[in-house]
Formats: structure tokens, C-alpha cells, sequence
DNA sequence: CTTTATCCTTCAATTTCAATAGGAAAATAT
DNA sequence: ATATTTTCCTATTGAAATTGAAGGATAAAG
């Protein structure tokens, strides 16, 4: 399961894209729409806008909006942001790996299922984007 | 991620899968060989006993054993036993299913995409069991 | 120069996770 | 019987992550 602040993130661009509007949206708004705590949804924008997703502007007529078309921004992108690893587990992230020191990854079964499943999730996350959402 | 707790539990079946031999095998031997902190996988494997995965015996030429023929374990429930839900959404789970109170199921994409996810994750996690680890 | 809104740092509450301690109960061997 | 082995059970600890709040700094607009 993904995390609460995770889940936060992608309800809180599904509802940007759904708007008809470009913005900027205030934190404010985005947060009692989709039922988020204000602050905590402060941060998790903040962290987006500083991974280039995001832009804002500070002041009356401002709020955030976004510095990509939505059409570009993959959801595995906002995940591995927030959450981290997709994969299952270390020994079979693409961008999170991490050696297992009790088995050989070319002889483990585990290892080959969990990348197979790793492919699957990619397969949709990867092709999919913020835009595919509204 | 899945937790490590659910790391050990499937690794300490794999590991016994692999033997040719069907046990009893020693909580410490697993632990050592997949190092595994031995407090920590008791407790895990208590519970996969306790969930009728896995059967055991005291004593002397004791320890665990498979309850059931390990083709007949689906790597899902395991999962689900000791991770919980697999979904990524609470409001995309089968078993631990958790209504969204800030948007429409029917008309929300994340909550289609992650659908897919799921089914595409449940497709391998339901039809491979811990047979298919060795 | 007031209002609005993001930016930034710090912190606090809670929960979860990972692991350990220590003994009780059961089975076996001597 | 008694000692040894091994699982069973409860409790507790410590660390870390998660979730969220407080409060002021900064920037923009009116
Ligand atoms: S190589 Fe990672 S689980 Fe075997
Ligand atoms: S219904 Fe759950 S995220 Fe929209």
C-alpha cells in the first residue's frame, strides 16, 4: 500500500488536471476538495515543485500549477519521488537497487518473480501519465 | 517495498522449498543460512503456523515443516498474511478494501489505473506459488 | 503598506517496524 | 526421573518513519 502522503500527492494532481482551468490552484482549495490536511499537503507540493513538476507563484492570484503538460509527467516518476522503490524488493529495483548478500540473483526464483511483477507494474506506470488520470 | 518482515517469511519458505528433504527444519538453520535475526523469523514463523501454512514440532528432531504442499500456496497469501493489502490504493483492494470519501470510484482514473496495477500483480501473485520459488 | 499566498524550519505526536529478553511448554534422549 | 532440545508465548525496547502542526520569512499584488 502506498503511503498516505504518496496517495496525497497523486489525488492532489488528479484534481489540477481535472480542472479546466491552468491555474494556479491554492494549496488550500486542492486540500479541502480532496480532503487533505493543509500543511501536510504544503510540504508534499513543495517537494514536487522542487523536483520540477510543479511551478508556483507566490501572492494574491497565485497557488501552484504545472511546469510540464501533465501529458509528460509518468506516474512512476511521482511515486519514485514520494514513495521510493516500486519494486517489492531491493534486489529487483531499477532505480532503489540493493544487492541480496543470502542468495544468488541468477539462481533465485524469488528474485525472478518479483521481476516479473516489477515489469508488469512498469508497464502500466511508465505509459501512464498525470494527464491519463482525469 | 514489502516490509522485511515479509522479505524473511518469503525467503525462509524458499529456503525450505529448496531442500530436498521435507523437515523438519531448525528455526536457527534458516536464520542463519538466509540471515534471518533468529527472535524475529520465530515470530514469523509462528504466525505462518498459526495461519496453517506451516506446521511444527518441539523438541528434538522438531521444527518447522510445511502444513500443505508448498504447490498449493499461493505467493499472494503469504503476502497478504504478513504484508496485508497488495493494492496500491485502499480503494482498488479485495481484501482490505477502504472506500474513498473524496472522490467517485466510478469516475476517477487513478482509481482505474491502479486497478489495473492490481489485476496485472494479482495475475502473477495469485497463480505462482512457493513451489515455483525453487 | 496591507493582504494574500507560498516558502522554510522546526518540532511533536503517533504509529510502525525491527529486534531482543526471558521464560513456559512439549518432545526426545539418557 | 532428569537433562537437553526446540518451539511457544508475552512483554518490552529502541529506532525510525509517518503524519501533521506552529510560526514566521519571503514575495507578489493591490
Ligand atoms: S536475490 Fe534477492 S531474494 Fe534472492
Ligand atoms: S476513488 Fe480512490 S482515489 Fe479515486
Amino acid at each position: 500500500m502506498l503511503a498516505k502522503k504518496t496517495q496525497y500527492a497523486l489525488k492532489a494532481l488528479t484534481y489540477m488536471a481535472e480542472q479546466h482551468s491552468a491555474g494556479p490552484f491554492l494549496i488550500a482549495d486542492i486540500g479541502s476538495k480532496k480532503k487533505i490536511p493543509i500543511k501536510f499537503l504544503e510540504s508534499i507540493l513543495l517537494e514536487l515543485k522542487k523536483a520540477g513538476i510543479l511551478n508556483s507563484k507566490k501572492g494574491k492570484g497565485g497557488g501552484y500549477f504545472f511546469n510540464q503538460d501533465p501529458s509528460t509527467i509518468q506516474l512512476a516518476t511521482i511515486m519514485r519521488l514520494i514513495e521510493g522503490p516500486i519494486a517489492l524488493l531491493p534486489c529487483v529495483s531499477l532505480h532503489f537497487y540493493k544487492k541480496c548478500n543470502d542468495c544468488n540473483e541468477k539462481k533465485c526464483g524469488l528474485n525472478k518473480i518479483m521481476k516479473e511483477v516489477r515489469d508488469n507494474t512498469l508497464s502500466i506506470l511508465e505509459n501512464r501519465t498525470v494527464q491519463d488520470l482525469v
